[in-house]
RNA sequence: GCCCCGAUAGCUCAGCUGGAUAGAGCAGCGGACUUCUAAUCCGCAGGUCGAAGGUUCGAAUCCUUCUCGGGGUGCCA
């Protein structure tokens, strides 16, 4: 499809004709005021067609407003040259909203044609009610999709950095907000875990075990250094030699130069051989390899553990798992014509893409795109992914351009029972270094993940203990490692992720103001009320089922921020965008905050107002522990 | 060359299908703790939404051109 959208916000468009049904049990009131609006639309212009019919419903953004506003007039008065005012006098005339709203007069009609709308309080008070309930308001769909998520994508022999945290976080988020939304979640791992790199660490492991080393005793730390060093030793520097050939007279410096050359091209050609022993099975080199897998998933997945992330050993589906169903897939697509040879490669085109998808080198080897094709494959036809959702840094979108195009015309995106998946790269921006230069693995020193948590966790201990100096230090523990991960991952997850993100110790690690400890620790306060008034032997028995009692402003502005939860994790898990669940969870926060300041509770004398505060609190701690838990963001009862 | 992405307050960022006076946080200034946890709350100040055109009742948002920055671009992953 030519000139389509990058931006994820449409990519679920034919899934949810498919298989969103209209909840007619909805309590919310926006939902119930929008199709209150389209019904009192049809009646006025009749001739608008049904499925053009758009309410426009949104929250007021100032409350002199009211709480929510129709935007509709406007649009459909252009459409037909009517005055926009005076259709929405029509509409408002048509409009049966009774049962939830301020009766609508011409004075709920303003500037070019706006239909503001106050709810009744005890339409606020009801829907209040219904959603307080164990889901929260969230319907699961009757046929609930399969999505597959791509998180992670480790490499062997390589410390997690700051691209994989990116990764694993966002990633685990999207998986996690599927999973809210009562869809079939499976997380896929793509470890890279075969090709020429790896056997160059093989083959280096090997030649250092015959000179007698242990190679029992290695760490994933020991694994990168090596990994850097076979870089580097088998990088033939052809382009420096030409240079100096061509300037000319520094014989010493040439001859040296043709050495190195020389020196790379054999540890090259070793580790090609090693490769080729790798893939037939040769049972030492299988070994290492299976030592170096080891080493580094262990290291990895405990890092995923202690971020909170849900992927573990049975998301871990590497490269190497392919390995067998590369060569079959490939006479597949020669056989169907799908692939075509080009200068000795085997490619195959797209329409409506210059670059063609390289599937198969001129000297026989597989390569990513090859690998990447069989992964949809499986995930579409053997594991049934309705939607596969990409977690990848947005410098491969091209690649994945690529690869859903070759997918699609293989007609690999199909399922056994014929729909085609939705395949969408959820990009992310690459992570930037201080000078705004993107942090290469190469000059990256100090930026491996495990050291980050580790100075994030002592920074927050640091806190934890200025805050609570009669804290144990065992108490103490378990919550600055909380308090640091939830900043972590805050700082991670609250930008679109897009955008390229500019790696600061001091901004990921602040615990004032829009940060991660902010969420906790409104969640504390609201936990606090419970203990104190239990302590101060207050009844707390009975505020479940009091009625809501919205009298402060600021309790107002608190219900109707919760009656948004629901709607919006939907909106957020479709886009797969975390940040919007972020935000949200920001501007509950705030307002609980400001409902902290104004509205006492404990100290209520209206009993029946203190049950309905009560009842607040309550569910502002359940929506509140909802979205954290949502996002991947691990909570605490105090700090 | 071609393709993709970005640009909003001093700094870091929000801004959902075009809506009313563009919002937060940090930094700055001024207030609020014998009070349900002050890791908090309130107030002040801070803007030519990169530039110029266009579309219309209405544009940070859509279209065109341009500037700057980043990335990618046939045999690495």
């Amino acid at each position: 499809m030519p000139g389509s959208p990058s931006r994820g916000a449409s990519i679920h468009l034919h899934l949810l004709m498919s298989t969103q049904t209209p909840n007619n049990t909805t309590i919310d009131p926006a939902a119930i005021l929008d199709a209150r609006f389209k019904d009192a639309i049809h009646a006025a212009v009749p001739d608008l067609p049904i499925e053009q019919i758009k309410a426009l419903i949104t929250p007021s953004r100032q409350p002199k407003f009211g709480d929510f506003q129709s935007n509709c007039a406007m649009p459909i008065a252009k459409r037909f040259q009517m005055a926009p005012r005076e259709l929405a006098a029509k509409i408002i005339e048509h409009l049966d909203v009774a049962s939830i709203a301020e009766p609508l007069t011409q004075t709920n009609i303003a500037g070019p044609g706006f239909i503001n709308v106050t709810l009744l309080p005890q339409a606020i008070s009801d829907a209040l009610s219904a959603m307080d309930n164990d889901q929260l308001g969230i319907t699961p769909p009757d046929a609930p999709p399969t999505v597959v998520v791509d998180v992670c994508g480790v490499n062997l022999a390589k410390q997690m950095h700051v691209g994989h945290l990116r990764s694993t976080v966002i990633g685990d988020a999207i998986a996690r907000l599927y999973e809210r939304m009562g869809y079939t979640v499976i997380r896929q791992s793509h470890v890279g875990d075969w090709g020429l790199p790896i056997a160059m660490v093989v083959e280096q492991l090997i030649t250092v075990e015959d000179q007698g080393t242990d190679l029992s005793t290695l760490t994933l730390a020991d694994l990168n250094a090596l990994y850097k060093k076979v870089q580097a030793a088998c990088k033939a520097e052809t382009k420096a030699l030409e240079l100096i050939t061509k300037i000319g007279g520094h014989a010493k410096a040439e001859i040296e130069l043709e050495e190195r050359i020389a020196d790379a091209n054999a540890a090259l050609e070793k580790a090609k051989a090693r490769l080729i022993s790798l893939q037939s099975g040769d049972e030492r080199s299988v070994r290492v390899w299976q030592l170096i897998y080891d080493i580094t998933m262990s290291a990895c997945l405990s890092t995923c553990k202690r971020l909170h992330a849900n992927i573990t050993d049975e998301h871990s589906a590497g490269e190497s798992t392919y390995r067998d169903e590369l060569g079959p897939l490939v006479e597949d697509l020669i056989d169907r014509k799908i692939a075509e040879e080009d200068d000795g490669a085997l490619v195959i085109r797209c329409d409506g893409i210059k670059e063609p998808t390289i599937i198969r080198k001129r000297d026989g080897g597989f390569l990513y795109a090859t690998t990447d094709l069989a992964a949809i494959k499986r995930r579409v036809g053997k594991l049934g992914g309705d939607i596969v959702v990409y977690v990848v840094d947005s410098r491969q979108s091209l690649h994945f351009k690529q690869v859903f195009a070759a997918a699609h015309k293989a007609g690999y995106d199909k399922k056994t029972d014929g729909q085609e998946a939705v395949l969408f790269h959820a990009m992310f921006g690459t992570v930037l270094g201080e000078d705004n230069k993107p942090l290469k693995s190469r000059s990256g020193e100090n930026l491996n993940l495990t050291d980050l948590l580790d100075e994030a966790v002592s920074r927050a201990g640091t806190t934890v203990a200025e805050k609570n100096p009669n804290m144990s230090e065992s108490d103490r523990a378990p919550i600055a490692e909380a308090v640091a991960m939830a900043a972590v991952k805050y700082a991670d997850l609250s930008t679109e992720r897009i955008k390229d993100y500019v790696m600061n110790f001091d901004r990921m690690l602040a615990f004032e103001g829009d940060t991660g400890p902010y969420l906790l620790y409104a969640l504390v306060r609201v936990q606090a009320i419970f203990r104190k008034a239990t302590k101060q032997g207050i009844d707390t028995s009975n505020y479940h089922s009091a009625p809501f009692k919205l009298v402060e402003p600021s309790e107002k502005a608190l219900a109707l921020m919760l009656l948004r939860y629901p709607a919006l994790i939907e909106n957020a898990g479709k886009a797969c965008e975390p940040n919007r669940l972020c935000s949200f969870a920001y501007d509950l926060a705030s307002a609980y905050g400001l409902f902290y300041d104004r509205c006492p509770v404990l100290k209520c004398d209206d009993e029946a107002l203190r049950n309905s505060r009560f009842r607040l609190c309550d569910l502002v701690g359940r929506v509140l522990g909802d979205a954290l838990e949502t996002l991947g963001i691990p909570t605490v009862e105090r700090m």
